[in-house]
DNA sequence: TATATATTTAGACAAATGTCTAAATACATT
DNA sequence: AATGTATTTAGACATTTGTCTAAATATATA
């Protein structure tokens, strides 16, 4: 739980995962749809690939991340204990 | 979000919502809990106040914490917007 | 009013985090 | 093989975070 928190913890992560909502996007893809520089939203897809929130796939030379809904499942579980 | 997925980013505050899950408690019931000081826990305690995931409330010298599940149920709104 | 208990506030400090630029790696194309 | 495009790695640096001790505030009780 603690590096699936840590990765939700900064908004332009969370943006990230928004973005990968609607489809699977390159590092570059994602890049463009924000104002910062390349290595720093690599640095970001990074933590979300540990926190195994999303999945990369190489596809020449680009590679394409996903969301991992497996992982998103368990977050949902934990926060479930709380309800009521 | 910023400050529930801040509030909730540390292992500590994770288990003291844990702990509250059972019951309300005092401050110092809760800091009996953990090895680390009373002013640290203070500080968690703000923090997971300010993000509304806990409400205190005065008994004489005593503060009583409990879980906010009006925000439990907007952190699990928001986790459902990516499922499948 | 004086003392004890419960909790927070203030301030210091080391460690973690987010950002950047420059350089490295990997693949594609000429 | 040389060049261009996509992406990451490395290293630096300012900001944020989590912890501590000491002091302040608030309530209860003798």
């Amino acid at each position: 739980m603690n590096d699936i928190f840590k990765a939700l913890n900064d908004a332009t992560r969370r943006e990230i995962l928004e973005l990968l909502k609607t489809k699977d996007l390159s590092a570059g893809e994602i890049a463009d749809q924000f104002n910062m520089s390349k290595p720093s939203i690599s640095h970001h897809l990074d933590i979300l690939k540990r926190a195994d929130l999303i999945t990369a796939e190489k596809s020449g030379q680009f590679i394409f991340y996903s969301i991992n809904t497996t992982i998103i499942e368990d977050v949902l579980q934990w926060i479930l204990t709380f309800k009521k």
